[in-house]
DNA sequence: GGCACTCTTGCAAGCTGTTCGCAATAACAA
DNA sequence: TTGTTATTGCGAACAGCTTGCAAGAGTGCC
């Protein structure tokens, strides 16, 4: 399925929800296929799709996300402390390991969370719901670098 | 150890690192000891200071409490969407589990997270760090609540 | 095509949580 | 007591996001 018939179909499910096809639209949807590898951010978003249509405004790309987001076609993840980024929603089977050092995203599958997930429901009554959500901490490559002696300054 | 003594003590590692023992020091470390089993937020924080000492400014707290946790006296969590919170570093051995639903805060040892752990660090190097954050989800009262069906809108 | 209906848009203002620059002040050492 | 330097309050600024509104653009129907 090409670009421009996936582009339709998520229209198509907008259309059906009572909304409309915009120009903009368009082209907030081709961004996101263009990006869908990078966990685009709303302003990566928004200065790609003002390079063909300068006059997109960044809240027509933040509601635009929302109401995707309500269609359950995109979902958010917030990766440690910086803007919020936008996923497909068939993407997420995977969550992200952010390094707090490198920033650098890890993806792992989802079934590493299960017996994890399965203890706090039993135990505690909660069902984890890790798709929004990151597991921080750091990575192999900062490990080594500064590893002797204290972790220093971690980040807000 | 009362907590004036307390105090005395934990100012006592901020002088050591050339820092000064001032009044708002001393009141904000009384706020936390106060309050250390409401994970405080900055804002918390400075307004029953300022019940004591109208003067002083959040911009204060946000600055000592940066230092104390340079010191590694406190540590900030991220709960959920809002702002952060604070807590003495002693007493971060559990970490949270937040339901998006209605904000309730669950505590849960950190034991429960050990073979995650080390099942991430074997196969993705990557070193767990969750005390600055959280795991999402829903608890059991909301989940009871509109269970059947979608999951409506979780917040941003 | 043209028309009416109403959804969407750009813009600017506003909001929350946090940071920063700065001159005045207060803590400490000697 | 005094000199040095850390700290403070204040206001402005910041990032990320939301909102109100009037103008504009899709859509269904004829």
């Amino acid at each position: 399925m090409d670009a421009a018939t996936r582009i339709d179909a998520m229209l198509a499910r907008v259309r059906a929800d009572g909304g409309r096809a915009t120009t903009a639209r368009r082209a907030i949807l081709q961004t996101l296929i263009d990006h869908h590898d990078v966990h685009p951010t709303v302003e990566h978003i928004t200065t790609t799709v003002q390079a063909n249509h300068p006059e997109v405004a960044e809240s027509t790309v933040y509601r635009f996300l929302d109401e995707l987001e309500r269609l359950g076609i995109v979902e958010h993840v917030r990766l440690g402390h910086g803007p919020t980024v936008y996923h497909f929603a068939e993407d997420t089977n995977h969550h992200h390991l952010v390094c707090s050092t490198c920033g650098r995203v890890t993806e792992v599958p989802q079934r590493i969370f299960d017996s994890l997930s399965k203890r706090v429901l039993r135990d505690y009554a909660f069902e984890i719901e890790a798709r929004h959500f990151t597991l921080a901490g750091r990575c192999q490559t900062c490990d080594e670098q500064d590893s002797p002696g204290v972790h220093g300054h971690s980040h807000r």
